[in-house]
DNA sequence: TAGTCTTGCACAAACGATTGTGCAAAGGTA
DNA sequence: TACCTTTGCACAATCGTTTGTGCAAGACTA
């Protein structure tokens, strides 16, 4: 049954009952009276207005998109918990999409998006940029704001992490801890994610005079998998670094992995700090030293970017910049 | 620009427009020259047409929702990305809603989902069953179906695990290596899930005429506090069980706090076999002898069921069961 | 030439709400 | 009684599509 229906039982006009149940009983003065009388009415015959037809007519659907590109990276569901239950308080619900760390995928879920019109978008993208992809972007007849993989060239508002902080952060720490010949398991080398937090770590290497590059940086990549490559790579040398830095979530799956492969003691054998807290963080044998990203403080600031922003197309600029703290746990080794 | 527009510009009816964008040109016979005409068009002005005005003629959006409990939970967030990928494939998008474990939000949230006319819903519930969430389900005009914390009182169409089997499948493994005082670490007790994995357990130790219930059962509650909680009780006795069966993925992040806490070594002091494999089971130390769920086929059935449904209001029945397998680590000691 | 097909498109009515404005009836004032 | 306000609601347009049907003009046939 829909408002019209509803209307016609109550000899109303459709007009009214809207009027009524949308709260706007007062503005419009209809009578108290009959506001109770359609309310009554409507909880009797269960009905709720049409959210498509309301939100054709107000040209919003109150919804707004959320792409990431690995729900199942508890980095990304964490953001997607907070980003919904921050949205929700706002009266939109959310549009979740997984492009699998595929770019090509991820360009088609944002043309779905555009077409959906939806009322914005908060996207961490794969990190690889391409001509579709800023098409279908500057194409946005919506709000959109980047997260976590941010796209620097494209000048959308965005929230990130002082990615080069966190990595000098990491390197730090191990520099106090006595290490020096330090390896670093990058994720995916075209994001400027892991540019700028391999950059961090270059930078204090460099400035001290220790080694960097070559055998000592490996992985390319934001699967298990390529961590697990990457960390053969680092664990499976004659002469094993003194420390890696996993410069991403997923990748620390691998050097775990590997590490128990090669019977590699941690921090014994060799010290670790791994990029993001996670629910098993302190779990692992050792507790790992993490670097950790202030999930909630991202969602609630791309939400308010968002809101920011409504109304318009992509707008420009707005970036906001979170930092990381690292929790000191056993996986680094005092030397 | 919208279809009409587009329409205008090219000397056209909004109709034959919107034959040639949907396709549908050859069925309406507008003509090869026209459809080219209007898809070039079309192109250059990036007009897509809007899915709220398609939306609501056609009387759907084609969109399911897809309500969890805990989208941190790793069993969520693997079930999310395989349902999501399935739906889209089938051309549906999905709206994500996290009810965060509580029943009153759960409610919330569907009659939300009501309100929005989706195509359908796919419903993890919290696991407790209210006459208002009884109420908004049976209001529901679209299908539904139910999957893992499946609620067998309202009779929709579901896909679960055979818990009671799993349940067995656990404790079996456990008489197999010799244990004879077993512990049960459960979840939220109000929800059939656990009830049925317990009861599976139950069902063996009693057989064999083991010692049951009483202390050697604690928790109750889908959190990771509340498998901390029960975790201290059931490790922190004097006379400590030989081994402990924890029926849900976060009771075992509890168990291996407090194990660590109490410095007790797992399977020295105690075994372990845990629900639901996650990325890290096999990372901790010891790797985790856990009960695996089929996370792909339940997304994949679950879509089946939910397409089989469409166009009608909530259906009947149609379980589908499936079964769960273990994966032999070594957290289990042989006596 | 007249009649019948075919081709190619446009008309107009939905779909389900929202919103500015108009218009009676009731109430108040002089 | 005559006029002005207030109160309470309805009219009608609008949002952007889709879809059954109607209707001309051209192509064929006889």
């Amino acid at each position: 049954m829909n408002i019209s229906e509803l209307a016609e039982e109550l000899n109303l006009s459709p007009t009214t009952v809207s009027r009524a149940l949308s709260g706007q009983g007062e503005k419009y003065r209809v009578s108290r009276a009959t506001v109770q009388r359609v309310l009554a009415a409507a909880e009797k015959h269960r009905v709720v207005p049409d959210a498509l037809g309301a939100g054709l007519q107000r040209g919003r659907m109150g919804m707004v998109g959320l792409l990431v590109p690995d729900i199942t990276n508890s980095f990304f569901s964490s953001l997607a918990r907070s980003i919904e239950l921050e949205l929700r308080s706002d009266g939109f619900s959310v549009q979740l999409c997984d492009s699998a760390e595929d770019p090509e995928v991820e360009v088609e879920l944002i043309e779905q998006i555009v077409k959906r019109r939806l009322d914005g978008l908060i996207l961490a993208p794969v990190g690889r940029l391409s001509d579709r992809f800023v098409e279908a972007m500057t194409a946005a007849p919506f709000p959109v704001v980047m997260v976590d993989r941010i796209l620097p060239e494209l000048d959308l508002p965005l929230v990130s992490l002082d990615n080069a902080a966190a990595g000098r952060l990491a390197v730090k720490h191990l520099l106090d801890c006595g290490h020096r010949k330090i390896a670093c398991l990058r994720g995916n080398r075209a994001s400027y994610t892991d540019r700028e937090r391999y950059r961090g770590v270059e930078e204090v290497l460099l400035r001290e005079g220790l080694p960097t590059g070559g055998p000592l940086v490996c992985g390319d990549g934001y699967t298990r998998q390529s961590g697990i490559e990457g960390a053969r790579k680092i664990l499976g040398t004659v002469d094993l670094p003194e420390a890696v830095i996993c410069l991403n979530g997923q990748g620390i799956l691998g050097i775990l992995e590997v590490a128990s492969e090669l019977n590699l003691d941690i921090p014994g054998d060799i010290s670790v700090v791994a990029f993001d807290e996670q629910p098993w963080s302190a779990l692992v044998s050792p507790p790992l030293t993490t670097i950790e990203q202030p999930v909630q403080e991202i969602a609630t600031r791309a939400v308010e970017l968002m809101k920011d922003q409504q109304g318009r197309g992509p707008g420009k600029s707005g970036h906001t910049v979170v930092e990381a703290r690292i929790r000191i746990r056993e996986s680094v080794a005092h030397r």
